[in-house]
DNA sequence: ATCATTCCGTACACAACCATACTATGTGCA
DNA sequence: TGCACATAGTATGGTTGTGTACGGAATGAT
C-alpha cells in the first residue's frame, strides 16, 4: 500500500482548499436550509436534533445527552431550557443522585417529530436527488477517512498541527 | 433525463442519513480542529478567512466581502469590529460614496497571515493524507451536486420541501 | 468521619450567525 | 427640483456554540 502522504503527486493547494471549501459549504448551506424549511415548525435544527435522539433514548440525564450529541454542557443547558419553555421536554431529578436531570420527552413534542421525522427524509431525497449510488458510497468512505484524519489529529499527531506555544 | 427522485432504488434511510451526518460531523470536526489549532495565533477561523479574503483583494467595501465571504453584513460587521479593535484590519471611507467603507489589511495582519497560510496547507496536507487523488475528486463533484440541489431548493422548489404555512 | 477529588448542572462572558428595523447616503424618475 | 426607491452600514435581539468558574452532590482515601 503506497499510501502517500499528500493525496496524489501534483495535488495543487487550490484543490485542497476548494475541498475544504466545499465541506464547510455543503454543510453550512444544509443547516440553512433545513433550518428554514424547519421553521414553521417552530423548532429549530439543534433543537430538532435533540428531540430526535430522545427519541430513541428518554431520560437521559443532560450530560450523556451533551456527550452523546457531541455539544458542551452549557450549550445543551441552554437547549434544554428553550425546548422545557416551548413545552416539549421536561426535566426531572434523578431520585438516586440529585445532581443528575433526566431528559424527557412531552407527548407533544412526539406528535410533532412524528412530522418532522418524514419531512426531514423528503429533504433529505430532494437534496441527494441525482447523484449515484456509488458516487455516494465514494464520498461518504472518503469523508470517512478524512473523519478520522481528523480524529488522529487530536490524539497523538499534534506536534505536525501547530505552533503549540 | 430520468434522474431519479432518491439517488438510487434500494437507498436505506440511513445510509442518507448517514452521509448528511458525515458531512455535518466532518464540517464541525475540520472547524473545531482548526480553530483551536489557530488559537495561539489569536485569530479565529472566520477572522482567519475575512484576511485571507483581503490577502487577494484588499480595500473591498463590506458589503462585497460580506457577499464574497457568503455571510450576512451584520456578521461581518462585527467581524471587522474585532479586526479592527486587534489591529489587523482598518476601515476607510470610500471618497466617491460616502456610505461605503473600504476594509483594508494592516501590515500586522500581513506578518500573520503569512504564518498562517503554511500551518492552513500543513493542515489541509495533514487531513486529506491517504486518500487517493480520484476519489477526492468524486467526492468533490458529489458535494458540488449536493451544493446545487440545496441552491436549488431555494429557488423554485421549495413546494416540494415543506410545510410552507 | 473528614477531606480531596470528581462529577452534574448552571452562571457568566464572549464569538459567531441570523433576521429585522433603522439611518444615512446615493440614484432615478417625474 | 423633489420624491420614491435602492444600497451601505449599524443597532438590536435571539439562537447556538465555546471556555471558565462556581455551587451542590457523590465518591474515594485516609
Amino acid at each position: 500500500m503506497s499510501t502517500p502522504r499528500k493525496p496524489a503527486a501534483g495535488t495543487d493547494l487550490d484543490d485542497e482548499l476548494r475541498f475544504a471549501y466545499l465541506i464547510h459549504d455543503v454543510s453550512r448551506l444544509r443547516r440553512s436550509m433545513f433550518d428554514r424549511w424547519l421553521s414553521p415548525h417552530g423548532i429549530t435544527r439543534s433543537q430538532w436534533w435533540v428531540l430526535a435522539f430522545l427519541t430513541r433514548q428518554d431520560g437521559l440525564p443532560q450530560s450523556e445527552l451533551a456527550h452523546e450529541l457531541d455539544v458542551g454542557k452549557v450549550a445543551l443547558g441552554a437547549l434544554i431550557d428553550r425546548l422545557e419553555v416551548a413545552g416539549l421536554v421536561r426535566r426531572r431529578a434523578d431520585k438516586k443522585d440529585r445532581r443528575v436531570k433526566r431528559i424527557f420527552l412531552t407527548p407533544r413534542a412526539n406528535g410533532l417529530l412524528k412530522t418532522v421525522w418524514r419531512a426531514n427524509k423528503d429533504f433529505n431525497d430532494q437534496v441527494l436527488s441525482g447523484i449515484p449510488m456509488k458516487n455516494l458510497h465514494v464520498a461518504g468512505a472518503t469523508l470517512d477517512k478524512l473523519k478520522q484524519n481528523l480524529l488522529a489529529s487530536i490524539h497523538g499527531d499534534t506536534d505536525a498541527m501547530g505552533p503549540q506555544d
